[in-house]
DNA sequence: CTCTGTGCAAACACTTTGCAGCTAA
DNA sequence: TTAGCTGCAAAGTGTTTGCACAGAG
């Protein structure tokens, strides 16, 4: 069975010093520098599996780089993303949450704790955008987003 | 053919006067007054299809009710959210965005100049949440989100 | 060496909160 | 009458920008 993530394990997809050497290649292709900031960043979001807020990656980031600043964790954050090594979770407002898995997954997020949750499950992955939609609007992601609540917030059954 | 939407037609469904007097019965139930401020703010939101912010919002209001605050226009979205009179659409961060259709439709962003559209597609109103999922989390609401670009904002053809 | 990236500080944008007076019920 | 609502003001949170120095290429 697929399962859901979220259960503890780690997120990243191949080996650390694989993605982390396909990072430093995206990053020179785009004519960017490869700095240590840059590389604590962005280790600290593949490395992590709860999609976090800038300020969360800071917090972390920290520990092993005390000087970095939030701007440049911010900065970083939105590079990623500009570059494609990172997305942004759909949610409803609040801090942008960030994602190091670009795999095709779904989430879950919890209206009271707000927590979001990933899930894999290949049907969503192939959903068929309609004809109309796709000559009006380049398409560059699709993804299945549920609002609801998570196990600990929801009345218990 | 169902069309998109955001044809610059009227996205209230059903009689305006309906929908108020609905609204204004909605907000008895919940024990919260009926006021002119959350009638014009209500009004404004159901009579827009472009997906305000409380600040657009705001300003559209202002042009029949030029003394109400901001704040109070941010207080009602959020109530009309919590009765389940507007939602929020998912977003990649920037302020809120609320809809008054609560009909079942999915949304386009365009990663550029951030407008959302509206779709409908009934295919994507039945999509089947697997079981663990559903097991896991109480879903109240199923969305297809989509990003990518406009027809505005896309490269040529 | 050169030009991008970083850190700092300030500005900015959006949202939330506390409170005194107002108003729908 | 009175509980709840509004408007104002201030504070809080998250994000962006300008600039001088530092460091990767």
């Amino acid at each position: 069975m697929r399962s859901m993530s979220n259960n503890g394990g780690s997120k990243i997809h191949g080996n650390l010093t694989e993605r982390m050497d396909a990072f430093k290649e995206r990053c020179r292709q785009a004519g960017l520098k490869v700095t240590p900031q840059r590389i604590a960043v962005f280790r600290t979001l593949i490395e992590s599996n709860e999609h976090p807020s800038a300020e969360m990656v800071f917090r972390q980031v920290r520990k092993i780089f005390p000087n970095i600043s939030m701007d440049t964790v911010n900065r970083t954050l939105l590079m990623l993303k500009e570059i494609g090594a990172a997305i942004v979770v759909p949610g409803l407002g609040g801090p942008k949450r960030f994602d190091g898995n670009i795999q095709p997954h779904h989430h879950l997020i919890c209206m009271k704790c707000k927590k979001i949750i990933d899930f894999y499950h290949e049907p969503f992955d192939n959903i068929q955008v309609p004809q109309r939609v796709k000559r009006a609007f380049a398409v560059s992601r699709i993804t299945v987003y549920l609002e609801g609540l998570c196990d600990k917030c929801r009345p218990k059954r």
